[in-house]
DNA sequence: GAATTTCATTAAGATATCTTAAGAACGAAT
DNA sequence: ATTCGTTCTTAAGATATCTTAATGAAATTC
């Protein structure tokens, strides 16, 4: 499947370029997520607050990814996570209302989100078997390859929060690689 | 978005009656994924071997799910995972190339699959973080309050599998509760 | 229904991971 | 350069989970 140019176009056309500077939220928890973002340039991170008010990330999204909180998006309830971005970050979005009705005036739009979503459920599934199969040692080497310059990216911290493990141990585990 | 009772009787049309006997296979690991099941009747498992040898359950599928290896049947290579029935089993599975051609034909049809390519991801996701930041305690109770009867359904050391824990320690978990 | 196999429990010692607390390294602010 | 705050590391004792092995219970086979 492809685009003719003239699609291309008027696709691009319904696009809004966002930046965000280092710290700053794409999505808080609470808000309706009413937009879809690309990421062009950046690193983000979505979590949210346990309830003893510990950060859990639960997902990193980097350059040429789709990054939104589904639940939100596509159910348009409220957030219950936040979107912060980790280094000043550009993306385009779109808004769930024009997503909505150019799925009616252009099916090959509908298609290139079905297949869009189709490889996410599949990453997310794969990714999710790893996580969940595979010893805390793995997932992080595991992790820090498949991400370029990650560890110089992101605080150790913040990885292990990803992790679920706690930055002590993760910095034991790394000794002893 | 609803289907009129026309297309809806073309889209019926379209979809095979299997039946699979406990511990018959939907599919094997190796083996093309070619069909989207929908179970009528059912648990079934999907599973695959470790380098040991051991059995790893990464899902398990109940009545009113779509099941299939979506990263197979996609992208349409060999299947690294098993899917097995549990129970006597019925579903109802459309090919993958019927349904290809049946989103060019049925646009609605196409966006009934987006659609639910959506809850399943914002599915798995829910799923996932749950997985990942839970303690095994906590994933176990949530798991088996989540499926009917799940106890009586399914092995205890199959759980265990699925929770990545040793069938001795979900004993112990138990046991405390 | 006895024999066999599969599954679940229990317990002891081993390993993985956490908690707490302290110190070291690094960068930002003065 | 000094100070301060943040992040990372180290270590000791605590808790979670695993391994192995034995026993008991349930299901299956003959």
């Amino acid at each position: 499947m492809s685009l003719e140019d003239s699609e291309f176009e008027y696709f691009c056309s319904l696009l809004e370029e966002n930046t965000f500077k280092k710290k700053e939220y794409l999505l808080q928890s609470g808000q309706l997520c009413n937009h879809h973002y690309f990421i062009i340039e950046c690193l983000v991170r979505t979590f949210y607050f346990d309830d003893s008010g510990t950060e859990k990330i639960v997902q990193f999204g980097i350059e040429n990814w789709w990054v939104t909180n589904m639940d939100s998006f596509i159910k348009q309830k409220p957030s219950s996570v936040n979107i912060q971005a980790l280094e000043p970050t550009t993306t385009l979005s779109i808004r769930k209302d024009i997503l909505d009705s150019t799925y009616d005036k252009l099916p090959k739009i509908e298609r290139l989100f079905r297949i869009i979503t189709e490889n996410w459920l599949i990453a997310q599934q794969r990714n999710s078997h790893f996580y969940m199969k595979a010893s805390s040692k793995d997932r992080y080497f595991g992790l820090i390859k498949s991400i370029p310059n990650f560890t110089q990216r992101v605080p150790q911290y913040m990885i292990a929060s990803y992790l679920d493990i706690t930055p002590e141990y993760l910095s034991e585990l790394r000794k002893t690689h």
